[in-house]
RNA sequence: CGGGGUGUGGCGCAGCUUGGUAGCGCGCUACGUUCGGGACGUAGAGGCCGUGGGUUCGAAUCCCGCCACCCCGACCA
């Protein structure tokens, strides 16, 4: 491959554009990688194209080394098997719907699980058959509720999206391993600093669970990493120990004091060392028991109150709290809709009117820390009032425990009881034991070895892939540009030959010759009218790992080498600089 | 969905307060000079100032509506 910069389709930016935040973004347009069509849409470059594809093949060898059979499906699906299993409602806004001219509904495929199921019940009927993985890239579509960050979370990407079909739960878990494996071969190919964290199966359903996130600061996920095991979990995942119950026999009796403006938790500590003081310490935010109003929407139109109760020293975690309450959507209630519930007094709640069992039929849940004998400064449900010394247990009992308190540094890890840091990244996969939901609505079922029916059980695993690039591009820049890993760099070599004396471009045409036949692939700044810092600002924009620079040495006989990524330059002597840049690019 | 912000040549922006028919940098074209860190000179091309209405002799500028886009939040009682 030899692409000549004269004539390649390439305008870099000298400015960072306006609409720009993340790095990925930022250089990715800079660098004229891509370009924005729509919100959350874009359009890919020859050079952006060249590294898209070279990430896609990457993936595409590593699925057919795995043994998994890639096929394609449209992205333009219609309506009924997505009706079947309910998500033509459950996705809500998130897909993008259209109609025929017929007016019969389509839409454009966020994701093709029913597809998968459908294609497999079509052909096979044996257990003889399984197991079975197979994979597609395909574009697909979600309406995402605001896109951003450029190509990490668009409405439309590219996703390489596998499913395993097996009899067993046995045989399930060995295609999760083997998926298990080929996602760690192509993530350590790709280039990509990542971390494989537990997860929520999230809206596809299903059990064990397991993401890739690259990590970066700019990442949208949140996981949480043991200091001292190796559990590492999405905070969305994270288990909270639960600790023993505290003995309460000697415990006072709840009293309810005046605690007038104390609508906050700041507030309401202020107050309480004031009238109440402790004798041992002060009374701190995780004395008091903070409750939370919720309405959670159901699919089916309907919807329900939930209070959650929760250490006042920390907030409800509206993802955690999401991914508990699926498919279900939880919003915090609002003035209006607190006053439909004549129990509830703003800023004043406590346990004491909740539960299903109670006065008001609210559910209440807690969590996992308000433990039996625990003691606590809460809403006394009247304005101005709160209750002291309220025991859990004694003078309460929650409908049930809910993990939804936000996650914190120095949190107890599950596994080891060390301590656990925080840390972001982007998900790139996401590999998961979906079991039968999907073969139980579409009725993917095989005959056993005994002649009976049983339904089939899948995993699901996804790339994604476009999104790869923009993650990698993530972990691959400094303040001159892009500095891509080898393997999915538009090129090994950016050529450039500087100066306007002829024979260093009859000598750089030759080289860019030369190496493009040992097999590297060139790009070569052949044009003679752009000044040399031009060139050289590009070639470090564009992040080509190998700088080639023919230009006032050459009357010395000597080009330049410049390794991108940590800036070392070589002199090579022109006799052997073939070889000399051929070892660079191969080591 | 809520909050904030922005729409002016391809890109990045000024002009708007105080109305008088548009300007700067980059990029682009031509010629000349220059050629190892985003060169310089001269001459050019390119804009229904997001959109609809209103006020006015006159609107990029003031008023009203609409549309689009960007950022933050999707919670803290």
């Amino acid at each position: 491959m030899l692409l000549r910069m004269s004539s390649l389709f390439l305008r870099t930016l000298r400015e960072d554009p306006a609409d720009a935040e993340v790095p990925s973004h930022r250089l990715l347009v800079r660098a004229g990688y891509v370009r924005r069509v729509a919100p959350g849409i874009f359009s890919w470059l020859p050079l952006g194209y060249i590294v898209y594809r070279n990430v896609e093949n990457i993936v595409r060898a590593e699925m057919d080394a795995a043994g998994f059979q890639e096929v394609h499906f449209p992205a333009l699906l219609p309506r009924e098997p997505y009706e079947i299993t309910h998500r033509w409602t459950e996705y809500g806004d998130g897909i993008f719907r259209l109609k025929d001219r017929r007016n019969n509904d389509y839409l454009l495929g966020p994701t093709h699980e029913e597809l998968f199921t459908l294609m497999v019940k079509g052909e096979y009927s044996s257990y003889k058959d399984l197991p079975l993985a197979i994979y597609q890239i395909q574009t697909k579509y979600r309406d995402e509720a605001r896109p951003r960050a450029g190509i990490l979370r668009g409405r439309e990407f590219v996703m390489k999206d596998s499913y395993s079909f097996d009899v067993d739960d046995a045989g399930l878990q060995v295609s999760y391993d083997k998926h298990r494996a080929a996602y760690i071969s192509t993530f350590d190919r790709l280039g990509l600093d990542y971390v494989i964290v537990s997860a929520q199966s999230g809206a596809m359903g299903g059990s064990a669970s397991e993401e890739f996130l690259a990590t970066t600061d700019s990442g949208e996920d949140t996981y949480v990493r043991c200091t001292s095991c190796d559990y590492a979990a999405n905070v969305e995942a994270v288990v909270t120990p639960v600790p023993d119950a505290v003995p309460y026999a000697d415990a006072p009796a709840a009293h309810v004091e005046d605690t007038p403006d104390t609508p906050t938790i700041d507030t309401l500590v202020a107050a309480a060392n004031a009238l109440q003081p402790r004798a041992d310490r002060a009374w701190t935010a995780a004395d008091t028991l903070k409750n939370v109003a919720f309405t959670v929407a159901l699919p089916d139109g309907t919807s329900y109150p939930l209070v959650v109760g929760l250490p006042g020293d920390r907030d409800v975690d509206m993802k955690r709290l999401e991914a508990v309450l699926q498919p279900g959507e939880p919003t915090a209630m609002d003035e209006v809709e607190l006053k439909k519930h004549p129990l509830i007094v703003k800023g004043y709640l406590g346990p004491e009117v909740l539960g299903e069992e109670s006065a008001s039929g609210i559910r209440y849940v807690v969590d996992p820390r308000v433990v039996e004998g625990t003691r606590w400064i809460t809403g006394a449900n009247v304005h101005g009032k709160h209750v002291f010394d309220l025991v859990a247990g004694r003078d309460f009992v929650p409908d049930g425990t809910i993990e939804a308190a936000e996650v914190l540094e120095g949190d107890v890890c599950p596994r080891c009881g060390s301590v656990l840091s925080i840390a972001r990244g982007i998900e790139i996969g996401h590999i998961f034991q979906l079991g039968r939901k999907y073969a139980e609505a579409l009725e993917l079922k095989v005959l056993d070895e005994n002649g009976k029916l049983v339904t089939v059980t899948m995993g699901s695993y996804g790339i994604g892939v476009s999104r790869a690039v923009a993650a990698i591009a993530e972990q691959s820049f400094d303040e001159l540009g892009l500095c891509w890993p080898r393997e999915v760099a538009p090129a090994d070599v950016h050529l450039v030959a500087t100066g306007k004396d002829d024979a260093v471009y009859e000598h750089a045409d030759q080289l860019a010759r030369d190496l493009e036949s040992r097999g590297l692939r060139v790009i070569y700044d052949d044009r003679r009218a752009a000044s040399p810092g031009v060139k050289f600002k590009d070639s470090e924009l564009v992040g080509v790992p190998t700088i080639v620079v023919v230009g006032k040495g050459l009357a010395d006989g000597v080009v330049e080498l410049k390794d991108r990524r940590s800036g070392e330059r070589t002199e090579l002597a022109v006799e052997d600089s073939v070889d000399a840049i051929v070892a660079a690019c191969r080591a």
